[in-house]
DNA sequence: GATCGCATGTGCACAGATTCACAAGCGGTG
DNA sequence: CACCGCTTGTGAATCTGTGCACATGCGATC
């Protein structure tokens, strides 16, 4: 077993590190071999020091004077964050947004291959979306079982979605990303993460009514705390 | 002026309002009046403590002893995040994502119409995509203009993700949704919300992969913290 | 091999968010 | 009109996350 496993990583530095991966892999594209905690601190929009911490709690990994070897980060990082494998994935609903994520190159590429998309509606099965045939819903556990996925996006109406989930769960599926705008209730040990489109406008809504408000009283000066960078806005 | 404006929301209440306001239409619709802070917790899947604390930045819009009327709510809600009226957004890139996203009748009906969808290649244009006809990219700061849009969506490759933020911000877009995995640097003033769903998988996949290494070690217990409820897992 | 510059790793103080626990106060009841 | 049950609203304690500031230690240079 490697040195120190079992140490936890607080969830708000797990999910800044698939972006440190992200910027590092591009690094390695264009060459570079060496990092500092300030250079990846500015591409990635943060805090040297917050990287540097985020970074102490995979180990010492870096050298003083130095920074961090590119490659070897990635590598630790990849493996911290279980992407020493693919994972492959099962959409649920065939709609807009089901067809566009099998369509997304992005997954693939990042190393989550689309393993089916299945759809409860007969009229949608054996259509092809971004190469993958869409299946009925009653192959779900099948797909399921025989490619070992283990992750399912929701990508049903609202109405549909709490189905959609209890088939994955049933299925054996123990991570859910869900797109529906519902809370899904899922048996401990199962962990959803929901994504909602609507909510991020609602709260870049709140920020634009602030500004014009703010406006309209007569703020004369700064609208916004002015953050670390020129430019660079709110990232709210 | 309302009697008291200018209380700042914290960031966190923020993105909680949208959720409660989500739940309490629904309530509506069928034909709840009434509401506890109890209730709703149960229904958005968070601590009824932190339901009241997040209303009362609001003002003191319950009632002791009984609960919050939903429909009085609702208005506030609205009228605190600014949905008291639409918002146009203009969407850039017409590839799969931007198709899905102007397909998705999940903006129109929250109050985000699409008033345009823009891409920079002269193949897509004048396809029609979820009712509404691509325009070339020339013609973005119009419809910006014309329809009074200060939301845009960035639906590009990463490679043109920077362009297409620069050139909504030439515009006189103030807000940007951003679906491309790069970090936009835009002037202070404008706000950027970074939606990444790679980001999210690897972040389903990190707690996976623990899982998996803690049942690996033998672990028998209990896999995760018991969260409040009985059926509820990990919301990561 | 001693010295110096530089970037990491971390102790500490601060800020923000969450949760507890309870006083305040509304509405119904006798 | 006094009492009681119930739920809000909020002070205070706690937990989590952030960022400063500096000691630590590596590598290059002389």
């Amino acid at each position: 077993m490697p040195p120190h496993r079992a140490r936890r990583i607080p969830e708000a530095t797990v999910a800044r590190l698939p972006v440190y991966l992200q910027i590092l892999v591009e690094q390695t594209e264009l060459g570079v071999e060496s990092i500092s905690s300030d250079g990846l601190a500015e591409l990635g929009g943060v805090n040297a020091a917050k990287v540097r911490k985020d970074l102490s709690y995979l180990g010492s990994y870096g050298t003083r004077g130095v920074g961090y070897e590119v490659d070897y980060l990635v590598y630790q990082i990849r493996r911290e964050l279980g992407l020493d494998h693919d994972w492959p994935v099962v959409i649920v609903g065939a709609g807009n947004l089901g067809q566009a994520l099998a369509g997304y190159g992005g997954f693939n590429d990042r190393g989550f291959p689309v393993a089916g998309i299945v759809d409860i509606d007969d009229a949608k099965v054996d259509t092809l979306v971004g190469g993958v045939r869409v299946r009925p819903m009653s192959e779900l556990s099948q797909i399921v079982a025989s490619r070992n996925v283990s992750i399912g996006v929701v990508a049903t109406p609202p109405a549909s979605a709490q189905d959609a989930a209890d088939r994955l769960v049933k299925a054996g599926v123990t991570s859910i990303l869900n797109f529906a705008p519902v809370l899904l209730s899922v048996p401990v040990g199962v962990t959803v993460r929901k994504v909602d489109m609507a909510v991020e406008l609602q709260i870049l809504s709140y920020h634009e009514q602030r500004r014009a408000s703010a406006a309209a009283a007569g703020t004369g000066g700064q609208l916004h705390a002015v953050p670390d960078e020129g430019r660079r806005g709110v990232s709210a």
